[in-house]
RNA sequence: GGCGGCAUAGCCAAGUGGUAAGGCAGCGGUCUGCAAAACCGCCAUUCACCAGUUCGACUCUGGUUGCCGCCUCCA
């Protein structure tokens, strides 16, 4: 079964064929570091991570590379504003975002470069697109002239003539067309520069992803990545310099992620909704984030609402309890080496292999915790060796799946302490009390004086402690 | 104005030209001293609306309505 993905490119699904066999090369545009990441970049990052895993997971060996613009206008004017170096300032920025993708449970990409450590390369590109004609000077900028690339606008579907009509951008007299964009800005006087032939500069926005992306991946690669809204101008643009440059196509398959809404509300600077990715991990799991992330098919907007959260909690518990019930009734263990996969983990593979469907995916996987329950319910005693078979077969399975979209890494024990743990803290809660009281209410179940043990309870639950008598004993949880 | 997307049960959300995954919530039951958890059963004769193609469409085509995104920095 091949992988199937949605081609921006081509507006189409297409059977997934890299220019090298077995080798998948993959650019995903990464954040310009002026501030802390939101939940919408927490979604693209967390996309790409489950892409990568899926192709290393079905044997391809993957280069992925994820850049950090570390210098642009944004970061200059945020500096300004504070004060500060923008070199600390990325580097600040750089710093946290690998401390909210870390608690995401994010792989690393296999290079993550920053532009300013490739000014050379950028310059040597410019350089090359203003002596083949597609990039002119003027005073100490260096433009990219969009009428000189007959195929402008193929990714975005427009064409400069329908741009022009409904034109919105800003009016610099000096291009020789509108949409003609900058690969070298000159400075002005303190701003960060670099040397350069057409005076002291710094790079365009868009330059230093063809720069890096040819650098790490090769003149043509098989997959770019990014948001929805980098398709235009960005990509677009990228496309431009680099075909223009290299005369190879630039990326066989564009791959671009939906939104992430708030209540229903775009994130945006004017509603001041933007939802920082530490904020949203100080009240829910990040392995319900996750869960959460990748319950919506990749492309499609998804609504990031408390509703929401909680759902993707309380399925986030219900699996992890399975995991639990598995391992202590049959002695189940996470060693996966030397099992095959089985129905549900190709059932999940046949999910992702349409276009990345891990909201499919996840159905399948929810379907291997019901019969996983259904077994253990089953046979309360005794496992047969064919029950005990399909047990491990779909328990493996379930953790393999986790494995792919990121999440089930904890020990089911360590989840449930901590989630313990946190509730307790959250509500103020003496967990030595709590614990007397249970006991005491063990000792009256003993006697059988179920007026008391019922009293307890709901004491407890009025501390919004939720008990539950299993046969090794009782155990308690926070609830929400 | 141009380009693109989406409309599936109370909510969230997959989906194939052949008759609707999964999750959350709810209801009935099993289990339990009672609960909780888990399990069993119920929960869209119907997929915004109207035409058309077809033996047959939620799935294809055209139109209508509604919502959203991009076109300006933005994941």
């Amino acid at each position: 079964m091949a992988i199937h993905i949605y081609n921006t490119l081509s507006g189409k699904k297409e059977r997934f064929e890299p220019l090298e066999p077995g080798k998948v090369n993959m650019y995903v545009c990464g954040p310009t570091v002026y501030d802390s990441s939101h939940i919408g970049h927490a979604r693209s990052v967390v996309v790409f991570d489950v892409i990568s895993r899926y192709f290393k997971s079905q044997d391809y060996d993957v280069t992925y590379v994820r850049n950090f613009t570390d210098i642009d206008d944004k970061i200059i004017d945020r500096a300004n504003q504070l004060g500060i170096d923008s070199r600390a300032l990325a580097k600040k920025y750089i710093h946290e975002f690998y401390k909210d993708m870390d608690a995401l449970n994010v792989e690393r990409a296999s290079v993550e470069p920053k532009a300013t450590e490739h000014i050379d390369r950028i310059k040597k590109i410019i350089g090359t697109l203003i002596q083949k004609g597609f990039g002119y000077q003027i005073d100490g900028d260096v433009f990219f002239a969009v009428d000189s690339f007959k195929t402008y606008g193929k990714l975005s579907g427009r064409n400069l003539e329908e741009l022009e009509a409904g034109a919105r951008v800003d009016i610099d007299k000096r291009k020789r067309n509108p949409f003609d964009f900058v690969l070298w800005k000159s400075a002005k006087p303190g701003e960060p520069s670099w040397r350069s032939p057409w005076g002291m500069g710094r790079p365009g926005w868009h330059i230093e992803c063809s720069a890096m992306s040819s650098k790490y991946l090769g003149e043509s690669i098989d997959i770019h990545g990014g948001g929805k809204d980098l398709i235009f101008p960005h990509h677009e643009n990228e496309i431009a310099q680099s075909e223009a440059a290299f005369d190879k196509p630039f990326v066989k398959y564009w791959i671009h992620n939906g939104f992430v809404n708030i209540d229903q509300e775009k994130m945006s600077k004017s509603l001041g909704n933007f939802l920082m990715i530490k904020e949203v991990i100080k009240s829910y799991h990040p392995e319900a984030v996750r869960l959460f992330l990748l319950s919506n098919h990749y492309r499609s907007p998804i609504d990031f609402t408390e509703k929401a959260m909680e759902e993707a909690t309380s399925g986030l518990d219900r699996i992890y309890a399975l995991l639990e019930r598995a391992q202590k009734k049959t002695g189940l263990s996470p060693e996966t080496s030397g099992f095959k996969m089985g129905e549900y983990w190709e059932g999940f593979c046949k999910s992702m292999d349409d276009d990345f469907n891990t909201a499919r995916g996840i159905g399948v996987l929810f379907n291997a915790v019901h019969k996983l329950n259904r077994l253990l319910d089953e046979c309360k005693n005794r496992l047969s060796t064919d029950t005990r078979t399909t047990l491990q077969s779909a328990y493996i399975d379930i953790l393999k799946m986790g494995n792919i979209m990121g999440f089930l890494v904890e020990t089911p024990g360590t989840y449930f302490e901590d989630k313990r743990y946190k509730g307790l803290e959250r509500d103020s809660i003496d967990q030595a009390i709590i614990e007397k009281m249970i006991e005491e209410r063990t000792a009256a179940r003993k006697a059988k004086d179920w007026a008391k043990a019922d009293q307890i309870r709901k004491e407890l639950g009025k501390r919004n402690i939720i008990l539950e008598d299993r046969s090794e004993g009782t155990i308690w949880k926070v609830g929400r």
